[in-house]
DNA sequence: CATGAATGAGCTTTCATTCAT
DNA sequence: GATGAATGAAAGCTCATTCAT
């Protein structure tokens, strides 16, 4: 946790020196982020920076939590009350937020990539586990509500299926980044939605249409 | 490329050094793998490494091809002759493959991830986008004529889906992996591929079953 | 010397920052104490201790001058009236006092230990000398005293002998010390004393026992 | 222990280095001693210290060993053969070598001092214990063949003497190096090895001469 | 009298790469 | 073809001290 002189810092330079750093882990990652970088950039000394932050580690997970508070500003209310809407309606909602971040926010959304691929670095495993953890406790009730409801296969494999869903949203993201240069003009999220919901709905199997007008 | 003298070596030596490098990259990732740790393991001498190898990236390409190939051991006959069987059956073969690989290969997998979720390595991001294509080559015929024949949905969006189908590969793997820990007995791949393949046909919605016999 | 802002501290405040200071010069030895570490222990701000103390000099010159205070209080009331008593007695309480300073105050003592040893530091050195002069200055009067009153050898080098019995105080403690762990149960200074003495007294030499009966 | 990189040195490269580091640690102590001196002084790169050396303990270790290496030079023939000696003649020629060295390699000689007075340091309290064991074995054996010759006095305490007699090796190098000046004429050492014999003998207490005619 | 942010030189150590032999 | 010493930039981090408020 930053220090106490990094909080009490005007708010202009301690935006300026978590920009600088967002911007540096974004771009090279956890492992090969400099803090010489960092400070050269948002022209601050080196003792300040230490002054600030613990270490590196502390330095990336204050940017971590400052990048999932503005994640969590992008939570629909109607995530908010699960209860009020069907399975599929509120998988759309998740992933339209997790999209609409993306889009807006794209280095933010980097150093959540770097979390949930991470293969070798053990503060980013913690990172990820509790990430898993907070995931599989978001989906599990309601997968239970919807095969109670009949919206979901009641044959699935909750784990696999679990597992598939907080996949999907980072697929999701990728397929839209890879589809969507920077600045381009057709950079509308909700085509890749639609198509990640119908995927995930009804797989691509060949349907006999008559027996399923709905959808 | 590896530098003749490399290729002129004797087998047994030029193993070794695929093996310790191979190591390295699994263990550390390319950034954070060092060439002194590989010319220590490997027993030679810095000067000689680099008569070996252009440079750091260039064991890591050589080592890429290594992988690549021990890779295409796996691929089943059944792949090699793709006319010859509907599209859920290559898929599987393709899928089999891949966790086969992946069971007996930990290590060399693991550098397939690093390649396939880079994010901040122009090599690292080469050698992607060519995976990339050769998937798009790979998959593109056999999804037309799956449609052709009726047995994919033909409303799919093509990109897409090809996107999503490379990567449930990854997401197989990574699913298998993560519930089956190292030395596990119950480490069959089976499973992990009925749950996808079913996944990937169906989605996950209610289905009227009455309907649907099959399957 | 302190500033005056120091000395105008609420005595318990005081106290505290001694005593932080204290430990860290005892724990770490003057180079490697950190003022860092002081002001944080001691609960002050960092400026607060540039308004007490020059710099780090003045600091430990004034926990010298404290450990002196406390040291001056182990004093025996025998070594102020030297006239009344025999050069023996004298050295016995001066060493007991000593040692009992050190039982009591092991911190405080190490800093002397520092002091005495030092080899590098110009700081300290100029303390050792000033604490050779002292010690010069109190055993001089005394030794010839001793001599015109037949207690010590007339033919001893008196530098060397001074020199030697301001060595047998440390030597007296670092026995102590090492053959006495902390929280010992048999941490009585009796003991060493005697055998100290008596080996100044008499050295190891054997004697001719029925020439010598008394000691 | 250093490399074989520094081993496999030209001998003047080597020499030039040891003698840096040498000079470095005999004037800043183990702690204070900076590799970025060494290397500038030595006229090598940062890198190749770290080629030589694993870190700054196993230059300082390497240089205890030479500094060891160097005195053992001064161990005379006499001690070599301690049956042939009477206890005090051991002592002498002990106390003659070691203040030899002192004379000849006063740095060297400083490096031993900061092992033997170390109050902080835990590489340099390992050395120390060492030293001390096998100052004890040494002793060991001397004083009960002295005891038993009647040398030595056989009330005494052996703890207690051994470790006095290493102190006042130290002590009568310190008494040494006080007196005579770098560079002083009058640096014959053979006045403080008798004074510091003499005390051991038979202390400072005041004898009746004609019981002992010898010494 | 108190505060604590700012400073930058300094620390030890690691790194990929070069090059003379 | 093999060797391994040499390199210096860069890394993360600590330090005593200053100074504006």
């Amino acid at each position: 946790m930053p220090k106490d002189t990094f909080l009490n810092l005007p708010e202009e330079k301690r935006r300026l020196i978590e920009e600088v750093s967002l911007d540096e882990f974004a771009e090279f990652g956890f492992n090969n982020a400099s803090i010489n970088r960092i400070v050269t950039a948002a022209g601050i000394a080196k003792g300040s920076f230490y002054q600030y932050f613990e270490d590196k580690a502390d330095v990336f997970m204050h940017i971590v939590a400052v990048v999932g508070q503005k994640k969590a500003e992008y939570i629909s209310p109607v995530l908010l009350n699960p209860e009020d809407h069907d399975f599929f309606t509120l998988l759309e909602e998740l992933y339209r937020s997790g999209l609409a971040f993306t889009k807006d926010h794209p280095k933010a959304s980097k150093i959540g990539f770097e979390i949930f691929n991470n293969q070798t670095n053990l503060l980013l495993d913690d990172l990820f586990q509790e990430n898993r953890r907070s995931g599989y406790a978001f989906f599990n009730p309601l997968i239970d509500k919807a095969i109670a409801r009949g919206e979901i296969d009641p044959d699935i494999d909750k784990p696999f299926i679990i597992h598939m869903l907080l996949e999907m949203q980072v697929a999701s993201i990728k397929f839209f980044l890879q589809n969507n240069e920077k600045g381009s003009l057709d950079d509308d999220i909700m085509p890749t939605i639609h198509l990640m919901l119908n995927f995930i709905k009804n797989g691509i199997h060949a349907k006999n249409k008559e027996n399923h007008p709905n959808d």
